[in-house]
Order: C-alpha cells, then structure tokens, then sequence
DNA sequence: TAAAAAACAGTAATCATTCCTGTTTTCTGT
DNA sequence: ACAGAAAACAGGAATGATTACTGTTTTTTA
C-alpha cells in the first residue's frame, strides 16, 4: 500500500507546501527543494502532491496559467487570483451558506467548494 | 486586426457553444461539429475560443481533469463540477456580495469570480 | 540482517493547448 | 465583378504540464 513509509523527500516536500501562503504549483515545490536535496525528481513532488490530495492533506485551489496550484490550508477559505501576476491570495468568508444549503436540498453531496475570484490584485494595479 | 472578419466556421463554433448547456471543453465542440465541417481544424476551435473569451462572450468556468471547460453563459452564476463524471451544473445566486465588497474595499480589481463547488452529483449518487 | 514493500531518479510518454507555414476565404476599393 | 490586402484556416509540429515506466535505492519488518 501506499503512503505507508517514512520518506524525508514526502516530509520536506510538505513541509515546503505547509510553510508558504503562495499556493504553490509542482514546480515552485521542485524549485525551492532542489538546493537542499540534490537528486530530488519532479516527478517526486508530483506522486506526494497526488498522496497528499488523496490524504486530504492538500487541496487543489486553482489552474493558473495551465498550472495547478495548490494549499495545505485545508480551512473554509476562498481565494483570488490575480490574471496579472499569477498571485493567489487566501480569503477569509463563510457567506456562501446559501449556496451549499441550495445544493445540499438537491442532494448533491458538496465535497469541497472552490471559490475563486479573478482579476487585478492591488499590487498589481499600483505597478 | 482579428476578430474582424465574417467567418461561417467561427459562427457555428459559437452557436455550438452558445446552444448547449454542458459547460464544453474545446475537444467538445469539434467532436460536434466536426460532422456537419469536415474539414474543421481542432485547432480552429482553440483559436475562436481563445477569441471569444477576448471578447467577453464565453468565459471559463473549470479545469475538470485538465480541461478547460467553458460557458457563453455570462450572467451572474456559480457551477457545481461533479467530481465523479465532470459534469457541470448552472447554480443561481448571489449570496456572494460580502466578498465581493471585501475585495473591493482592499483595493482588489475583480474581472470575474468563480465560484466552485466540488462534489458528487444527484446523478452519480443515485448510479 | 535479509527479503519484501514502498519510494525514488531519470527518462519516456501522454495529452491539452499553442505555434507555424502555406493555402483559402473574406473584405475593400475600384 | 475583380484584384490586392487582410484575416482565417488546415494540418501538422512544438510546447509544457503531468503521468507512466523501469531499474535502483530506501525503508520496513521480522
């Protein structure tokens, strides 16, 4: 089975994802690694980000510029991203009861609510 | 300049889109057309897509298992993406104006908002 | 401490999307 | 209607993110 065995690569890969508000994607993880662990593969960082969304552990919050982005801020949050920069920045809100109470009548079983807004972020717009 | 010209390939691309509710992928709307034009490029497809969302008259909705799904559906409205068969659901509200506000009052730019919901629709829990 | 299982590196393959080049269609002014 | 000029297109090649494969290394277990 998989997921069963310590790791340092599995720990230090999450612990990059934990460690940063940027919502990174694969690569981002790959890149801040590479220094530290010399022989880490990419493809590594994909299979634990594909462990760790299967674990809950990461969710998947947004495709930015054809790239998944992702958190392991796992709490009911929203996010913006900025068409301009590429930035993801968290949200904080619980204003969309309505929304889920709707579905949930209609029985559709919410798993998880991805909430994202596009447009210019204020570092973006100040240039 | 693009977007300019009369294009009978280009029309039809866009009633496809504008006549069906599925949310499409660009693979989508050739694989229906591709009958009626024999000799229309995938390509082609992309390329009006691509101008089309220029436009303002379609917009992307989702990336569902990679794809880019979109909408000539404009108005005010969240999806629902069913994680088990990729559908794609119309939900109307709009409960989500105190992020909205939020956003604005930090000097955040909003072009668009997507709205997501994650789950398993009443079609696949009931098989 | 020796298999067995899991994880990995490195590379090849996949697949959506974009780019390129030569051809066809559409437009515009006469 | 007709001849450039501009735009759009087909078809295929290129790109780039992600996944799959294979042989090797690390971890577990007993």
């Amino acid at each position: 089975m998989k997921g069963h065995n310590y790791s340092s690569k599995r720990e230090a890969i999450f612990k990059t994802i934990a460690s940063t508000k940027s919502h990174p994607s694969a690569k981002w993880v790959y890149e801040q690694l590479k220094d530290e662990i010399p022989n880490l593969s990419l493809g590594t960082v994909y299979r634990n980000i594909a462990l760790f969304k299967e674990q809950g552990k990461v969710i998947s919050v947004a495709s930015v510029n054809g790239e998944e982005r992702i958190d392991a801020d796992i709490s009911d949050h929203a996010h913006f991203v900025c068409e301009n920069c590429g930035c993801v920045y968290d949200l904080f809100s619980s204003e969309l009861s309505p929304l889920e109470k709707e579905l949930t009548r209609n029985s559709f079983e919410i798993t998880r609510k991805n909430v994202v807004f596009h447009g210019i972020c204020k570092n973006c717009k100040l240039n």
